[in-house]
DNA sequence: TAGCTTGTTGAGCGTTGCTCAGCAAGCCGG
DNA sequence: CCGGCTTGCTGAGCAACGCTCAACAAGCTA
């Protein structure tokens, strides 16, 4: 009956799934105003109603933790971008393209969250990110019916940079129309393209 | 005469610029190693054989001193970048992205660390970047006597982001001569800058 | 010698990542 | 109903790290 024995929620049990789910949940709610590697597990318990150490049972260690909640924002844009099965070859870069640039606009904070813990420091969390554009260097080479060769892969994830750098401030300040913006990104992903 | 009485080494006393100068050149030889915002005061101080509040009588706290770090590096590759004086403006481009892919050949894990500690999280770290990529921008504007307006400026950054990321991977894997890539990016800078 | 400036230190506090021993809720076989 | 198993879950506590503070000490000047 006194105070300290009694909680003040009642402790709420889950099953293993569900509570792994919650916490990475509560990573991507979070990601927008915190870089990733800022995460505290402190925080996140609190956030979730559980004792710290809980969050320990689940993920070995706090980067365990983090890749996590990246790798399921790198799963929830790789998922908005792939192209929808049946549409020609021709048409699916500029779709991506599109749907990236929507992307941006919607989850400004996010993605820019997201690009930026990818680059930065940590390895682990920049291998979900290089994965990520890795698996969308080979839909957009195999769309474009180009060799998959080490020269051509390093010049199509440049223009990645170039693409995330443009659109990233791009959205930030309007120096174009949407339409003008696609057009330059296809035009210079042509031009790299064609260099052999 | 106590072990606990006597220091290690006898105390070194400096002038406050010689401290400063020192704790920011470990700062640096530290950098290739190790993310810049991960760098711990202990092993700082520890390298310069002092306590670890000293490095608080000069840094108010570890974020101003990992940017004053990060400030140095930044200024160390600048005067590298710069054209000497007298150069001819169809010249200066040119030399300064021949001088920066050399750069990236010669200090490749420290410029990696300092891009990758630019780029991620820490505000504070990426406007030291972000400043010097905007100095040369507008290095290259003048260069190219281009109109310094705010699309132009946003071409050129993701021209950075372009190079910055085909330079890095083909300094790893070198899938083409130098002077192609040299070739190759002038083209694209030409292409990307004639786009009104 | 006294006093001032200033480079320097050690003790210690709060936060955070992480460990560990053990509680408790549900389920089973007897 | 009971003992025992699994498993979700907690609290106490340690080590590392950022950071503060009161005070010492080295050199200068009056």
């Amino acid at each position: 009956m006194t105070a300290s024995s009694r909680p003040t929620h009642p402790r709420e049990r889950r099953t293993a799934g569900d509570r792994r789910a919650q916490l990475v949940q509560i990573g991507l709610e979070l990601l927008p105003t915190t870089p990733v590697q800022e995460l505290t597990i402190d925080e996140v318990a609190r956030r979730a109603g559980i004792s710290r150490s809980l969050l320990f049972h689940y993920f070995a260690n706090k980067r365990e933790y983090y890749t996590a909640v990246t790798r399921a924002a790198a799963d929830l844009m790789w998922e908005h971008l792939l192209p929808a099965p049946g549409t020609p070859p021709e048409e699916q870069v500029a779709g991506m393209l599109d749907r990236y640039v929507g992307w941006v606009e919607t989850f400004r904070e996010t993605h820019l969250a997201f690009v930026r813990g990818a680059a930065g420091g940590d390895p682990w969390v920049s291998e979900v990110y290089q994965e990520t554009r890795s698996r969308l260097v080979d839909v957009a080479l195999a769309a474009l019916e180009l060799p998959d060769d080490a020269l051509r892969r390093q010049l199509l994830l440049a223009w990645f940079a170039f693409t995330e750098d443009l659109v990233g401030s791009w959205a930030d300040e309007p120096t174009m129309t949407r339409p003008e913006l696609l057009d330059l990104l296809r035009d210079v992903l042509a031009r790299v393209a064609a260099r052999s």
